[in-house]
This record gives C-alpha cells, structure tokens and sequence, in this order.
DNA sequence: CATTATGGGTAACGGCGTTACCCATGAGAT
DNA sequence: ATCTCATGGGTAACGCCGTTACCCATAATG
C-alpha cells in the first residue's frame, strides 16, 4: 500500500507531533492557557513555527487535538472509576470522579467547556471523541435499569442528564460562584436530587420519553 | 462635600464612562468577544486608549463592568419572570428565562460564564452582583416552601442548586454537546427531576442540610 | 500675566497568529 | 555521476493586540 520511505516519513511525522502535543500539553498544564502560544510551542521544541502550521494548520487544529486528548483523559478516568459492581453506586463513584477530575486539571476543563482558547470550536469528530468519554456512564445508567433499580427509559438520555448537572455544578465552582466548603455538598445534593428522580419506585415523574 | 467643579468634572467623567461601556456592548453582542479591544472601543468613541486607562485601569477593569451589566441583565429577565402567583409554576418560568436570556445573548453568556475574555477573573464585588441575580428564585423558592409545595429547607441553597442544573444544561447546549432539537426537552427534563426532589411529599431525599 | 498641575493624544514596546519568501536537501532522470 | 526540480523548514515580516512613556495643550492658581 506504501512504499517504505512513505511509511517513515510519516512515522517521523507522527513522532513530531506527539512531540509537540506532549510539549503543549506541558505549557497547558504548567502555566495554563495563556502560555499556549505558536511561538512558545515551538521554541519550547527547538523547531519554527512553520512546522506547527503545516502540521496543524494553524493554532485552531492544535487546540482541537488537545481537547480530545483531553477528553480521552476524561474517558480513562472514567473507566477507571467503573469498576464498582453495585450499579448505582458505579453512578456515585463516575459522579464523584467526574468532579475530581475537573478540579484536578482545571487547564484542561478550560479548553474543554470554557472556551480558553479564545475563538475555539471543536470540529464534529472532536464532539464525537467527547461523546465517547462518557460511554462508562451511559453504561451505569443501563445496569441501573436492567437490575431495576431505575424505571424504565433511554439510558443514554438520562445519562446526558445526568452530565449536564455534574457539569453545571463543576462549572460554578470552578467559576468562583460556589464557596470551596459548600461546593461538594452542592454537587452531592444536586446528583441525588436528580438521580432520585429516575428510580423506579412509586410515582412517575422524571421519565424520559 | 464637594465642590461644584469636581461635581462637573464627576458627572463628565460618569458621561464618558456610559458612553464607552455603551460602545462595548455594542461591540460585544454586535461582533462577539473577539472585537472587545481597546483600540476597537476608543477608535469607536473617538478618543484615545489611554481614556479607557484611565477610567478602567485596563482591559480587566472594562471586561468587569461588562460582567456586572451582564448579571444585571440577568436579574431584569429574572424579575419579569417572577410575576406569576403560583410558586411552583413561576420557579419553572424562571428558569425557562434563564435559558431564553443564555441563548438570546450568548455574547454575555460567554463573559459571565465562559471566560471569553482570556485572563478575567471577577471581583467579589462583582460576584456579589452576580448573586443578586437570583434574588428572584431564592423568593420563588422560600414561597414553595411557605406555601407548602417544597419540604422544609433552606431557600437560598436550593436556589443555587436549581441554578447549577440550569446552567449545566444551558452550558453544555451553547458548547455544542446537546443537539438543538433535544437541548429543550433535556433542560425540561433535569429541571423537573431536580425540583421534584425537593417536593413535600412522602419521601425524604434530597434535604440541603 | 506667569506658573504649574492635570489629562489626553502620539507613538512606541513587546508579544501574538500567520504567511511570503528563500534555500537546503534529497528523489528521480539522464 | 551529474543535473533538475519538488518539497519542507527557517527567516523575517505584516498587521494585530494590551499597555505605557513621553509630550503638550489646557485650565486653575498666585
């Protein structure tokens, strides 16, 4: 299919990239949005901008492969945090790492749900990436109704719902609106309000079409 | 107290303070974000950045007295929308108006929640403003309680809970991850699960404290 | 009228994303 | 083996940005 010079090539290619993702992603980490610029990158590399450019197209295409790296990130942690048995408890346990993850890398939250690089879109696959992160959760969901614990429903629908309180209650604390003492308790109350809503007990609020 | 030169002087100074936020605004929902510069701003007004110095120490200052106008927008809808007498129905016409408000300006959207000018961080000043915006809901909140409809609990916090689940569904809509045919009925949906959480009736989830 | 403080305009600094230009390198042809 | 030529990366520039040092006109004070 290709020939040997083209296979090196692009592994070069390839090792330059993770090369430059990886020093990104340091920038990122170490000292936050702000330092991710053209310029730092690649000096930070010892190479010009105009490899940057031709590899990416342009800062945009850089951001984009950093936010589904950090989705991917996301995803690994969420993995990780699912091995719980007892589904409704796996729920908690995803809640709880959600949080956990957010707060512990607040740079990457940022490019991921706050738009710190500037003009930033993500691109269609980069959304998908992000929908793969929460393919633990959905899971969960389903364990909870087939073991009857939640009513019958769509549990990718529910857990969407679920996601958009995790994030709403990150979101403010991050934001500052959400004192560090209350802020747990906050998270903790809203994910068993809405959880709450969809077991299958008694009376049928909640459902979700 | 003050003599009628510093009076005048003050009231000049109040004028060009109105006129360059006015620009701003303008520029803000007009453009969105990325046109917010201060050469853009004074070259608008025709005057010089080093008004805009003056009055706002720098671009942080400027982007704070947007924040607060932003939040004070929010608190006007949020006041209109709480004329309904029935307080379960005006919590629900409150937050159906938190999420028109988000989606009719997304460009104030983005300053008070997405960090769409780079560096800002809000003063606790303008945090403060920011929380009277929700004046209106904790009331609507206290007055189910009062009324009957919610159990016993503590308005304020159950406003901000209510207000993190909003926000978390209005958010993750804007960034993209809620397709628009279902954002409506998935905002619907955990906002009715969260608030049938708190109702009086027989069981005993989801008390704040 | 002379002096002095104040406030705003000019123009610069350093840094940003991006790109036009140029040259070295190496593949394929003769 | 030499030549031609396409390609990929470095240099340096462009036009922005936020910010500020400098300068001068204006107006209050003696």
């Amino acid at each position: 299919m290709n020939t040997p010079y083209q296979d090196a090539q692009r592994a070069g290619q390839a090792a330059v990239r993770t090369t430059i993702l990886d020093h990104s992603i340091d920038l990122l980490v170490t000292e936050g949005p702000a330092a991710l610029t053209m310029r730092r990158i690649a000096t930070g590399i010892g190479a010009s901008t105009k490899v940057l450019y031709t590899m990416f197209g342009g800062k945009e295409g850089l951001v984009d492969a950093l936010y589904r790296e950090g989705f991917a990130r996301l995803r690994r942690v969420q993995q990780q945090a699912s091995r719980t048995e007892d589904p409704l408890t796996r729920l908690n346990d995803l809640a709880a790492a959600y949080r956990a993850h957010a707060l512990a890398e607040p740079a990457y939250y940022r490019v991921m749900f706050e738009q710190a690089v500037p003009g930033f879109r993500p691109s269609t696959e980069a959304l998908d990436v992000a929908e793969s992160a929460f393919d633990a959760s959905v899971a969960a969901v389903q364990a909870c109704i087939d073991s009857g614990v939640f009513g019958p429903g769509d549990a990718h629908e529910i857990s969407k719902i679920l996601w958009a309180a995790a994030h709403g209650a990150v979101s403010l604390e991050i934001a500052g609106h959400f004192p560090p003492e209350t802020a747990a308790r906050r998270f903790d109350t809203l994910m068993a309000a809405v959880g709450h809503a969809f077991l299958a007990a008694e009376h049928g609020q909640g459902r979700t079409s």
